[in-house]
DNA sequence: GCGACAG
DNA sequence: ATCTTGTCGC
């Protein structure tokens, strides 16, 4: 898909605090994201010493959540991990990749915060103000914020909240499991975010976007193709 | 100053 | 995120 806009990530971590305050103004927190027909999860996969970050999109067909594209980048980076600055280690990578996606989905789901983050701009905010595209973050932890365990069956789910903001929702998606932690990226709306990471959970903790994605991150670290579509080669 | 801290 | 075998529980 095209990339809508785009800035340096060759930035100090100071620099790169002052571009998440100004870019965060262009946040959507709404929005009509029309009849929903394709998905895609992303997510960044690591090399244990290196500096070589492996970022792949897997574009899924909603509702029947049929993988229908794969596409992955390989880019070395020299930012180190800081919370709150994860856009700036994965977003050159991920940018590659969508760069690379044929596919046009109409929601992004990331790995990461969306608003519930310290300046109110994970990485799904982030990339969805990059790719002007709706995004939804899910995450497995909290970066920021509070919320009350949600309730033990599947669907439950308890407001996370900021300063008496809410800035996210922590979803029970499987019983006996831990909650993830949905976040608006960019425009949609929390409720309908919430609803998508229901709908796209199948028997797992992780909604099939991005647990596709993660599973394709990993095999692509390893060695595998760099491309796929789903009929082989 | 002391912790907390997405992936 | 990554390094790793077996093991407790549904």
């Amino acid at each position: 898909m095209k990339i809508q806009e785009t800035h340096s990530f060759d930035l100090t971590p100071a620099e790169a605090v002052r571009l998440q305050e100004v870019l965060r103004a262009r946040v959507r927190l709404s929005g009509d994201t029309g009849e929903i027909s394709l998905m895609a999860g992303a997510d960044a996969s690591y090399t244990k010493g290196s500096n070589e970050i492996y970022a792949v999109a897997v574009a899924l067909r909603y509702p029947d959540l049929t993988v229908v594209e794969r596409v992955s980048a390989r880019t070395t980076t020299s930012f180190p991990y800081i919370p709150g600055l994860l856009t700036f280690r994965e977003g050159p990578a991920l940018i590659e990749a969508f760069g690379r996606l044929q596919s046009e989905p109409d929601v992004i789901f990331f790995d990461g915060q969306g608003i519930a983050h310290p300046r109110g701009l994970g990485i799904a905010s982030h990339m969805g103000v990059l790719l002007d595209r709706p995004t939804v973050g899910v995450a497995k932890s909290l970066l920021v914020g509070t919320a009350a365990d949600p309730g033990p069956a599947r669907g439950s789910a308890s407001p996370v909240r900021r300063d008496g903001e809410t800035i996210g929702m922590a979803v029970r998606t499987k019983a006996g499991t831990k909650p993830v932690y949905v976040s608006v990226g960019h425009r949609i709306a929390l409720a309908q975010a919430v609803d998508l990471v229901l709908a796209t959970t199948r028997g797992y903790r992780l909604p099939e976007p991005t647990r596709q994605a993660h599973l394709f991150a990993n095999e692509v670290r390893r060695g595998g193709r760099q491309t796929t579509l789903p009929g082989g080669e």
